[in-house]
DNA sequence: TGCACTGTAACTATTTTGATTACAGTACAA
DNA sequence: TTGTACTGTAATCAAAATAGTTACAGTGCA
């Protein structure tokens, strides 16, 4: 049962835009806070960016929040860094049994527990802000 | 950002336990009603009896709940199937950079949110029983 | 015009997951 | 007492997902 990393790379991306204002933050910037490939940086900026998060421009190094960090929950950015929007937390099997009655209604009965699992983990996450997350970091410096 | 399949398969096995009354729940027939091979499923039922959901014995054909269907909740289920009982549901990336204020305080600036947004998930998934989701398969027969 | 970036596509390596094979151990019925 | 039908588990394999990397086109600015 594990998540990828990309929640937390995007949050850790953010509070150092945030936190970081002496210096343009490139990719490669983030990349050495960060651990891992300017690549990565710039995928996940991408998705930042496609979300409204933040602000790139074309050949000009560097990027701002789209929207003060109070405004940004740790629920949006989340969102905006999976691979598909509408993926469910939760699997099913690929293929249970339609001849078997428990198979075949398996699916049906399990939709709202998982449903609401995911909206509640969401929801915590939307009491969260991005400032949360920066004033935490800036405390420690 | 996805989970593994064993949780819904897990509550797939434990629902046609509860259900199935007129002939053994065996390995092989489980395997049959979700889809998949009998040595997976018996991964999962050696996961299920040491967590105390099921009771089986070696050499006897099928298994049976350890406890009624109405004191089993999907919660207890989820931890059973997990591989490490403690795994966190968000990972953090590997090596944040030591050197960098933000890379040095990221992972403990996130730690209680994403320790409330798991905590939230699993007490929802506390909110529903074994009975709950056999009930709903019940009345679909 | 050259440099320093962003933006993406394509590819590779690694890890995780589920499926499968194989086989030892047990219960029970013929 | 022996054969059959299971459970239990280790070991291996295949497929999928993820992160990392290379490569390169496009843009802005000094």
């Amino acid at each position: 049962m594990r998540i990828n990393t990309r929640f937390p790379v995007a949050v850790h991306m953010l509070a150092l835009i945030e936190l970081n204002k002496t210096q343009p933050s490139t990719s490669e910037l983030m990349a050495l806070s960060v651990g891992t490939n300017p690549v990565v940086i710039r995928q996940l900026m991408s998705s930042l960016k496609r979300a409204g998060l933040i602000e790139t421009q074309n050949g000009v190094p560097g990027c701002h929040l789209a929207k003060p960090a109070a405004e940004i929950t740790l629920r949006e950015i989340y969102l905006a860094v999976q691979k598909k929007s509408d993926a469910p937390l939760f699997d099913f099997h690929a293929n249970p049994n339609p001849n078997c009655p428990i198979g075949r209604n398996i699916r049906e009965a399990m939709e709202a527990p998982l449903r609401d699992a995911q909206t509640a983990m969401e929801q915590t996450l939307e009491t969260y802000t991005l400032k949360d997350v920066a004033d935490h970091i800036a405390r420690h410096l």
